[in-house]
RNA sequence: CGCGGGGUGGAGCAGUCUGGUAGCUCGCCGGGCUCAUAACCCGGAGGUCGUGGGUUCAAAUCCCACCCCCGCUACCA
């Protein structure tokens, strides 16, 4: 494994409360970017708001606020939610930033001089809901079917141009060099819906790089007549994170992972590369396209609008488990609902009583059995067979992003391990003063949980660090060296009882 | 119209590529254990694998036709 890894979230858009959709997003990658430390590497994890464009200054504008003191307040409002959620980014960027616009410039004048810009006149049905033109055939009724409640404007101006299309060569070839494993976009249908769409482009295909009429952006490059397309001005903020065109910004570019969602994967997929290209700059390892959390409580829901906010998800079990429960309930290459009733159901078996209750019951036979210092027990037992196995299969799935198998790998062990509480019978064992299979038995638990609070620590890191320092560690389960898990040192150490790790409310 | 995803015991899913006794989790029923958050373990009931045809000794799995649901079309990430 490469040395840095560089993971970062599409940035969310000032127009809103963060809510259940952005969280996901935020979670998944956080939980990539907590397995890759544990991997050794050193990991840049970078999240933001995307702060310009013409539907930020009309909402600031509805709200009677200055659209910077507007963009402020959300950016404080997301970036609360995301200390809540434990979210370990290194970074948090703004495209409000000096930092954002310095790059920006930098990054457009490049694509300029390299004859990759064309100056002309757009003209079309522009839907300011979208920030996007429209053409007359995606119309309903005159106005745009996503934003049906906005009007529909015909706006002609003289717009700059990025000839996007010369690069249609490149990308396809750039989708079909990757081995499977690590193709340029994942999961592997949303490749086939990239290559079709760019497949069709001809190499006259151009993009609004500039608008005329947008006050509220950067000004372009020696036109400030111009402001930067707020698509594209987007974009660059993965590019200003690194300190772009500092010396040192190759430390950390390119992006090893662009985590998006499949509204804005043709921005990612696409533009992207190819502006990279123009500039001269490497593109990105890869990006990966994860699925809505769709919430349908019933099949009226939609109808009926019910909604779920992200205040009211964190504080039905606590952050951790809405992290955990997000992560196995939706797949992270598919859509996935988010009930309630499944929340409750996952919570209960998984976490309180599986999880949890195994941390309890191994703390506490250790305390009462052997005076709460972890035995010696070298001899390899079944549990450790299947520890091992469960890391190959978790670290597996972990590797292609497949979030959710790895976490049912690491809770596969956790069932595993209660089977071989029972099997073994440790408060026979102290009855009979079979003291060294007593001890065999013990060591072997304290290693399972052990493993099973390192792999777990992705998902639920808060509780995992909680068990960590219970099993006597005073470091932090986050900085623990894989390589460890294939033999825990967890002899000798001195334990502490837990208290319920995650409570049940009492019915 | 089109493109993509999906239809498997009450619920959520795996299995379909590489045909050969239908599997997992939750729920339900019965039993066991007592270290533990009335948690844990074992056993059981429950499915004509969307429909109709076809290929085959044999199809959830391959082929054809059709039906239904979902996304692209919603504060959307």
């Amino acid at each position: 494994m490469a040395d840095k890894f560089y993971i970062t979230t599409a940035i969310d858009y000032s127009n809103g409360e963060p809510h259940l959709g952005h969280a996901f997003e935020k979670i998944g990658a956080d939980c990539i970017a907590r397995y890759r430390r544990l991997r050794g590497q050193k990991v840049f994890f970078v999240i933001g708001m995307d702060e310009h464009g013409q539907k930020v200054a009309q909402t600031a504008e509805e709200q009677g606020v200055d659209p910077q003191d507007w963009v402020d307040g959300l950016a404080a409002k997301f970036e609360a939610a995301w200390r809540e959620l434990d979210i370990s980014n290194t970074d948090f960027i703004r495209t409000t930033e000096e930092r954002h616009k310095r790059t920006v410039n930098e990054l457009w004048q490049r694509i300029q001089a390299a004859g990759y810009v064309d100056k002309g006149t757009y003209s079309g049905f522009y839907c300011v809901g979208c920030e996007a033109f429209k053409l007359e055939k995606d119309l309903e009724d005159g106005k745009c079917p996503q934003h049906p409640t906005r009007e529909v404007k015909w706006v002609e101006e003289p717009n700059l141009f990025f000839k996007a299309g010369a690069f249609r060569d490149y990308l396809l070839q750039l989708y079909e060099s990757r081995p499977e494993a690590s193709d340029f976009v994942r999961p592997k249908a949303k490749l086939n819906e990239v290559r079709n769409v760019v497949a069709e482009w001809d190499h006259e295909y151009a993009m609004s790089a500039s608008r005329a009429s947008v006050r509220w952006g950067i000004p372009w490059p020696g036109d400030a007549s111009h402001t930067v397309y707020v698509w594209f001005e987007a974009l660059i903020n993965y590019l200003s994170a690194t300190g772009f065109p500092d010396d040192g910004f190759e430390e950390i570019w390119p992006a090893d992972l662009h985590v998006i969602g499949p509204d804005i994967l043709r921005f990612h997929a696409a533009f992207w590369p190819a502006m990279l290209k123009a500039a001269g700059l490497a593109v990105p390892g890869g990006v990966w396209c994860h699925g809505w959390v769709k919430t349908s409580d019933s099949r009226f829901s939609k109808s009926a609008g019910v909604t779920i906010t992200l205040r009211e998800a964190i504080d039905r079990h606590g952050s951790d488990a809405l992290r955990y429960f997000l992560l196995r309930e939706v797949p992270w290459d598919a859509d996935g609902n988010f009930t309630w009733a499944r929340f409750d159901a996952r919570y209960t078996s998984e976490l309180a009583d599986g999880y949890g209750n195994l941390a309890s019951r191994i703390l506490a036979m250790i305390t009462r059995y052997l005076e709460g210092v972890v035995p010696e027990g070298k001899a390899e037992t079944e549990l450790d067979r299947a520890g091992v196995d469960a890391l190959a299969e978790y670290q597996s799935a972990m590797d292609a992003h497949l979030l959710h198998e790895g976490g049912n790998a690491a809770w596969r062990l956790v069932a595993r391990a209660n089977q071989f509480v029972e099997e073994s019978a440790p408060w026979t064992l102290a009855k009979a003063q079979k003291t060294e299979q007593l001890r065999t038995v013990m060591a072997a638990l304290a290693r399972a949980l052990n493993r099973i609070t390192v792999m777990a620590s992705p998902f639920v890191p808060g509780k995992a660090q909680a068990v960590w320092q219970a099993l006597g560690n005073t470091d932090d389960v986050s900085l623990q060296s894989w390589q460890d898990l294939e033999s825990p040192k967890v002899a000798g150490r001195s334990v502490t009882k837990l208290a319920p790790l995650f409570p049940k409310p009492q019915v």
